[in-house]
RNA sequence: GCCCCAGUGGCGAAAUGGUAGACGCGGUAGACUCAAAAUCUAUUGCCGAGAGGCGUGCUGGUUCGAGUCCGGCCUGGGGCACCA
């Protein structure tokens, strides 16, 4: 028997694919549904790796599924292209990032084809095409029109050693997000898209996207981050402070504990603690030291409260006469609210340590349920909890919620402010100072500013001949580029040199693949058509970057009209990493898995180094990484056991959402399915027809199991239980072996074909060539990737007779044979009759008898 | 600190409130082989010779019946975080 030879069957069957454009999506077709699969794109890094083969195989099988059951399906691919490390690369190796960055796209394109995706290649596209970011900055100024763009100073969150600025989203615990080094403020001239206008709309259709998990949901909930409370001033007790004479404007969201006030602070960096700090050398030495402090974690979590007293006081809003102090304290955020809050030290912990270090008073004004209001006191712990308003005059008896509601009504009616809502959220930053990116479509006129260029002057493409051979950004220091004419005045003026976020190429890269040619940035009528994306394939690390920045740019761009939908993504799924065992010498340095050998003796593993023999230490299994050195490479898996086996594994060993571990034993146990799968087909007579079973019990076990396994399949595959999916196909096939070919009666046979034309169909989606050859054996007609879904009888799913299991007091005794559908009184009848039950129940007397149909029978027996 | 998720054999994991451990990996024994690899067969939760007993992080509860539902706790992972 010949082995399975994916080398020779695999290329075979792709170009069999390639040659009948079966992956191209149909035009809109009447009713005929459509499907949009799409798994987030790559950066093309020139190396495939595990990661992508999960992701990419995920999206395949979902691909390859929603076709094989009729639908019209959209499943494209293209390059987030512009980025970074092509600028690195420049820099270190002398060579063009153009040229770098298309070399690498051509190698990940042959590697993913090599995967044996049902890509429509048609539509492929790279952000760093001028045809693609040129469309970009057409809606970049219809954006800019609409007042979404804006240019200001402002505080900046500067990556030192990536030489750019970087969002909020982009700074992960004080760090940029792709260098690791610890992010500077500066204060920057600096583009912003308007995200905060769609806060609101962004937390509210949260709760539309019922595809997706929880997590991701959450997690951008807590990101924008809506808390609403009161937004008011502080008139000055005692004259007003320049440039203050409306007052203090603070943020609570508590103004029920206003009667608990007892000091107002404001930030270090709030104009009114700089105005301070200009005539008091004290002041500014304060703030000088609270600037110190560093923005990491542990710094915050260790960090002391400490404050400076102004002098100046306000009165209290409710109680003229109630004069309260000032501070600056280092504890307030200048970028949150107003940078300005009023003290509670009863009812908030660090206004309480704060008031503790001070001397300032601490009252109480939340009695907590059950407690004497003249014994109640805050020690060292804040009160956050619910309860009854007290020692707060007429707010006196209230609740926390109506209590807030009165006072905001008080607030309104003295005019000094208003209920208000705040936002975490800021304006995304979407300027950076780097040469390989979109230009920003803008041109600086002395005489008139900054302005918008017009359409007709797009594209703003990138020159050819950019140096990038030193640190900073290599458009700017382009001799001749920026030089330009003002589109207004016709006077000279020099063109942005920023250049936009790699996060706004990819905020909308699916809108542009429904018709990538089009000379518009959108063709409505294929959105319209396609989005939204029905199922959306990525990884976690995306669930408030690029997955928020994505939303936004769609409600942006829809109410342009450009698009219809409000939501990119109807469905989205988070796939884990891939992990792998790391492994180190005793000197430490870490081994690569290829370097090693595993041996085990019952329960105990030990490695070896391949050659020397010396002992490998056996580590924890984490991320495959390079600096680990517990990565696998694709293409040697490939070449060892073929793409189907890889694919299957990664697919077959854990829930999708889960972090899958690569192991050699495990796509070992793949590539013998695939051959043990071939060799159940191989042994098959050709030219048997698949026929009914009569009552041969072989064939009608085969046929029972087959249709069994269709409805797991399909109900698998529609619920992301893969793993499950493939457990099942494993079953099956032991089920077949039960059944052998060789020497089988005509009546197995023909359930054997009915089954194999079944399971060819079954594993296209996983095993996508080995599907085909398997499907050519047996005779079926034209390609199984354009052959139906199969279908079962619901009837067939059931056994005749089924196994019961009789309990005793809940606990498992004997089991009976009953027919299918048995009525509870005759099975109830058939257990009490059983001999061996009946001697389980000697001396018992039975009280109840449970029957489960087709389940369970329990007796209650005392 | 707040929010979310997860704890099941040696390992990855299954299990609409109804036979816990499907399926795979690993192990053990055997067949084939001069031998090995590959392949095939059997077996494999734990304790026990067996009958049987015990088992889904711990602990209470609901239920005829709990891995699954509810309360409390422990451990691990993730997110947010001096956010007023």
């Amino acid at each position: 028997m010949a082995r399975y030879n994916p080398k020779e069957t695999e290329p075979k069957w792709r170009s069999a694919w390639d040659k009948a454009q079966v992956f191209k999506a149909g035009p809109p077709a009447p009713g005929q549904p459509k499907y949009y699969v799409l798994e987030m794109f790559p950066y093309p890094s020139g190396r495939l790796h595990m990661g992508h083969v999960r992701n990419y195989s995920l999206g395949d099988v979902i691909a390859r599924f929603k076709r094989a059951r009729g639908f019209n399906v959209l499943h494209p691919m293209g390059w987030d292209a512009f980025g970074l490390p092509a600028e690195n690369a420049a820099m270190e190796r002398g060579v063009d990032p153009r040229a770098w960055t298309y070399d690498n796209i051509d190698r990940m394109r042959s590697e993913l084809k090599e995967l044996g995706l049902s890509i429509d290649w048609s539509r492929e596209f790279a952000t760093c095409d001028v045809a693609y970011y040129g469309q970009q900055q057409a809606w970049f100024l219809d954006l800019f029109k609409a007042g979404l763009v804006y240019r200001r100073e402002g505080v900046v969150n500067w990556d030192p050693v990536d030489q750019t600025v970087l969002a909020n989203e982009q700074v992960v615990d004080g760090r940029g997000w792709r260098s690791g080094a610890v992010v500077e403020k500066r204060k920057l001239n600096q583009w912003f898209l308007r995200i905060t206008d769609y806060a609101d709309d962004l937390i509210d259709s949260l709760k539309t996207l019922d595809r997706w998990p929880d997590k991701v949901r959450t997690m951008q909930e807590n990101w924008i981050g809506r808390s609403k409370g009161a937004r008011f001033a502080f008139r000055w007790a005692d004259g007003p402070a320049a440039g203050f004479e409306d007052g203090l404007e603070v943020y609570t969201t508590r103004p029920d504990t206003l009667y608990g006030a007892s000091f107002v602070g404001v930030a270090p960096d709030h104009p009114l603690a700089e105005q301070i700090a200009e005539k008091d050398p004290r002041a500014a030495a304060f703030i000088a030291e609270c600037r110190r402090g560093g923005a990491s974690e542990a710094e915050i979590e260790t960090a002391e409260k400490i404050g400076f007293d102004t002098g100046l006081t306000v009165a209290h809003p409710f109680d003229p006469d109630w004069k309260l102090p000032v501070w600056i304290a280092n504890f307030i955020l200048m970028d949150y609210g107003t940078g300005a809050i009023f003290g509670c030290p009863a009812h908030d912990q660090r206004d309480l340590d704060f008031a503790r270090k001070y001397g300032l008073p601490v009252t109480a004004v939340v009695l907590p349920p059950g407690e004497d209001p003249a014994a109640f006191r805050v020690a060292d712990e804040a009160y956050v909890g619910p309860g009854t308003i007290f020692n707060s005059r007429e707010l006196d008896g209230l609740e926390v919620e109506p209590a807030k509601a009165k006072a905001i009504a008080r607030i309104e009616a003295q005019g000094q402010g208003d209920g208000a809502t705040v936002y975490r959220l800021r304006d995304w930053g979407v300027a950076r100072q780097r040469g390989w990116g979109c230009p920003i479509p803008v041109v600086h006129c002395d005489r008139c500013g900054v302005v918008a260029l017009p359409r007709s002057a797009l594209p703003v493409a990138l020159p050819d001949d950019l140096d990038f051979g030193k640190p900073g950004n290599a458009l700017a220091r382009h001799p001749t580029w920026k030089t330009t004419t003002c589109p207004d005045c016709g006077g000279p003026a020099t063109r942005e040199t920023d250049t936009l976020d790699t996060f706004v190429d990819s905020s909308w890269y699916f809108a542009r693949f429904t018709n990538p040619e089009f000379p518009e940035p959108i063709d409505k009528a294929a959105a319209d058509y396609w989005l939204p994306v029905d199922q959306y394939i990525g990884g976690i690390e995306h669930a408030v970057l690029h997955l928020l920045y994505a939303r936004f740019v769609t409600k942006a761009l829809a109410d342009q009209g450009m698009l219809s939908v409000h939501e990119p993504f109807a469905g989205l799924f988070t796939q884990g990493m891939v992990t792998h065992e790391t492994y180190r010498r005793q000197g430490g340095e870490w081994v690569e898995p290829r370097e090693i050998e595993i041996e085990a003796e019952g329960k105990t593993r030990r490695a070896r180094l391949v050659g020397t023999g010396e002992p490998v230490v056996i580590g924890d299994v984490e991320k495959m990484s390079k600096s680990k050195k517990n990565t696998v490479a694709p293409e040697e898996i490939f070449e060892v056991y073929g793409v189907d086996a890889a694919r299957l594994f990664v697919l077959s060993d854990s829930p999708p959402e889960r972090d899958a571990q690569w192991s050699n034993a495990g796509v070992e146990g793949a590539w013998r399915f695939v051959n043990r799968v071939w060799a159940e087909f191989e042994s098959q007579p050709q030219g048997v027809a698949a026929a009914a079973a009569g009552d041969d019990p072989g064939a009608l076990a085969i046929r029972r199991g087959a249709h069994r396994l269709i409805k797991a399949m399909t109900e698998a595959i529609e619920g992301f239980r893969f793993n499950s999916g493939i457990a099942r196909l494993y079953e099956f096939l032991n089920l077949l072996k039960e059944h052998k070919a060789e020497g089988a009666s005509p009546a197995v046979l023909a359930a054997r074909a009915e089954a194999l034309s079944a399971f060819a169909r079954l594993i296209a989606p996983f095993t996508p060539h080995l599907a085909e050859e398997c499907w050519a054996r047996i005779g079926g007609s034209g390609l199984v990737v354009s052959a139906p879904w199969p279908d079962y009888d619901p009837a067939l799913t059931q056994d005749a007779v089924l196994t019961l299991p009789v309990q005793v007091n809940g606990k498992r005794r004997g089991e009976i044979q009953a027919p299918a559908g048995a009525e509870p009184a005759d099975v109830e009848k058939m257990v009490l009759d059983d001999p061996e039950i009946a001697r389980r129940l000697e001396g018992l007397t039975i009280r109840k008898v449970i029957v489960v149909k087709d389940r369970i029978v329990n007796i209650v027996a005392a």
